[in-house]
DNA sequence: AAGTGTTTGTGAATTATTTCACAATGGCAG
DNA sequence: CTGCCATTGTGAAATAATTCACAAACACTT
């Protein structure tokens, strides 16, 4: 099995060929690719053991071939639908953020208890209120969603989600999620960030 | 030395000590807390053997005790200013998210190269240039920033930042910075979470 | 004050991850 | 076509992190 530390590598190699391809290159080494993604070489090459051989020993890496393998594996060849519950601040930043689609994700509705409310921001998807939640869904087969509700709240929004068939949250609540155990939770928490780096930094 | 994992999970546990204390609960065994942080009980005990020993065998931790230790040992204690550099979407809203202070962040001015631009959203701190950026570091001397600039400026900015004394950054451009080794990088991706969040519900 | 039950703290064992070291392979030059 | 050079792929070794297993310590009851 793939280690779950691999996986969030492919994603930053996958990223460093997309440049490399931007810039016309066509082959890459392993040192080099690892270089760019803060990565060293040995690793790299661990970490694409697991799915594969990809390499022309000499040679290195063919950027394009390698960009598609990364991709396959990861399955993010597809475009995959997201929610997002919760439109405060964050949310609605995050509603606003540009930089999804292009990583193949949509996020294709919003839901909030007062979907109504005056925001200061335009945006392009709809806001719906959390009762229409679950038949959306359901409807439009969602199982990725993006969760940025008051931590009181996030509980009991989570299991409306998982029992509509969400599969996986990505949570800015700072709280600790209860999920099933086929429910895959990440989470992002901002503040631990920073209360992180303020350790280290001090010694 | 103490693994960076555990200086994570020190932060989540502070957490779950401050939720404890605000419904009056003043002590707890191991495998309550670990519960509540989502851990083992073990990976618990383990994580504060690495800097000290606070427990009463039979009985549990002393939940006001506990927290004050942590507290000390992340450095928590004491009110560490921050600055934000990018004022875009995102840069906008985790300057209006209100959730730092009380975690003893304050983020005390924010930089754009475009500071007069027009913004949707009100916000208390003052928005200045970038060419203000060193001068203000130094004065104040701030020790942490929080990037949320292009892409493609990102590396520019960082060194001027690390230039200027800057030695914690929290990273939100999709990219991989080069910093020396005495620079601490934290980054958050949302792409990635996303994209990992999916490799792994489709198995 | 002794006995019982609980829970911590920790050395040892296990498991996971990273790094090393080098043989295998293909490109490329002559 | 042969030999050299660069670079991959990968078992083995090293390192790191987690979990186990249990003795030690304390509270609480009687």
């Amino acid at each position: 099995m793939i280690p779950r530390k691999t996986i969030y590598r492919l994603s930053i190699y996958l990223r460093c060929l997309a440049r490399l391809r931007e810039n016309s290159i066509g082959t890459v080494s392993s040192e080099a690719l690892a270089k760019a993604a803060g990565v060293k070489p040995t690793q790299l090459r661990k970490d694409l053991a697991y799915f594969g051989t990809f390499g022309t020993r000499g040679l290195g890496y063919d950027v394009n071939e390698l960009l598609q393998k990364i991709s396959e594996e990861l399955g993010t060849s597809s475009l995959q639908p997201v929610i997002l519950v919760g439109v405060g601040n964050l949310g609605l930043a995050l509603l606003s953020y540009r930089g999804f689609e292009k990583e193949g994700f949509e996020i294709i509705a919003a839901f909030d208890t007062d979907p109504d409310r005056k925001r200061d921001k335009k945006i392009s998807q709809p806001i719906f209120g959390m009762h229409d939640m679950p038949k959306f869904i359901r409807e439009k087969n969602v199982k990725m969603a993006i969760l940025s509700v008051p931590p009181a709240v996030a509980q009991n929004v989570v299991n409306t989600l998982v029992d509509t068939g969400i599969a996986g949250i990505l949570n800015f609540a700072p709280i600790v999620l209860a999920v099933p155990e086929d429910v895959m939770v990440n989470n992002v928490n901002l503040a631990i960030e920073l209360e992180n780096l303020s350790y280290f930094i001090q010694g």
